[in-house]
DNA sequence: GGATATAGTTATCCTTGGCTAACTTATTTC
DNA sequence: GAAATAAGTTAGCCAAGGATAACTATATCC
């Protein structure tokens, strides 16, 4: 899964907690991106056995799909946290855990979110 | 500049701590990608203004291409160091902080640069 | 000094992941 | 129900950054 694919992934679950259905037209506005580079991507994340898409157009995780989401999402949100507990403001943490959230290993990632747990709190 | 041009760069840097002369070919071995590859490469890192070639094949920095490299190495350095202070063995350390080095805001490194001066000062 | 090694370049191909333009298909709305 | 709007797909373009293969140029070794 490349980052890109996991960009999509977290997007539409985050949709998907505001919003009752998630559509492609959502995806590309959420991500700032043409609804014709949404739509390939879609195809290859229902290739990849991540998404399904219904008649009616409405995007759904399988359960590989929603696994990278959630795990991606949690990610997103224990890295901002560590990165705001050094002193850095939420949005500037939000920009650099999205990042990061792609790229470190799980050993890490679990080093960071029990060194989180210690100095909340401790 | 994009992350695969800033490792160039660092490799270039930290081959030019342990020999006299860089050449293409040590680029290629060091980062385990093909010569055609580096070649193209150095070709593109040339026009951007950050390295020389001379007519031996010797590659140097320019100012701009060595404060690039330098940037980049020190984030690795300091980055490793941030992980491994979590408890994270070495090498998984450097693999994450090798992908961080090109990611994260200034402000980020700068915050955990400082955590880590806290806590190794005691 | 000629054969082999090594070094570097060029051409061509692939994939990813953006884009626009043009098309089709739904869905509204009068 | 016809026109307009919205949604989605397809085709073709681009750049980055890998790869091989084939070539040139330069060392090095009998």
């Amino acid at each position: 899964m490349q980052e890109s694919g996991e960009m999509y992934l977290e997007t539409i679950l985050i949709l998907g907690k505001r919003y009752p259905t998630v559509r492609a037209v959502q995806v590309a506005e959420a991500m700032g991106i043409s609804k014709a580079s949404v739509s390939r991507a879609l195809t290859r994340l229902k290739q990849e056995g991540c998404l399904i898409v219904d008649a009616q157009g409405n995007i759904a995780f399988t359960e590989r799909g929603r696994q990278i989401a959630e795990r991606i999402y949690e990610r997103h949100l224990v890295l901002t946290e560590v990165i705001m507990s050094l002193g850095v403001d939420r949005e500037t943490a939000a920009a650099d855990a999205c990042k990061m959230e792609h790229d470190i290993s799980e050993r890490t990632f679990r080093a960071m979110q029990e060194h989180l747990k210690q100095h909340s709190q401790g």
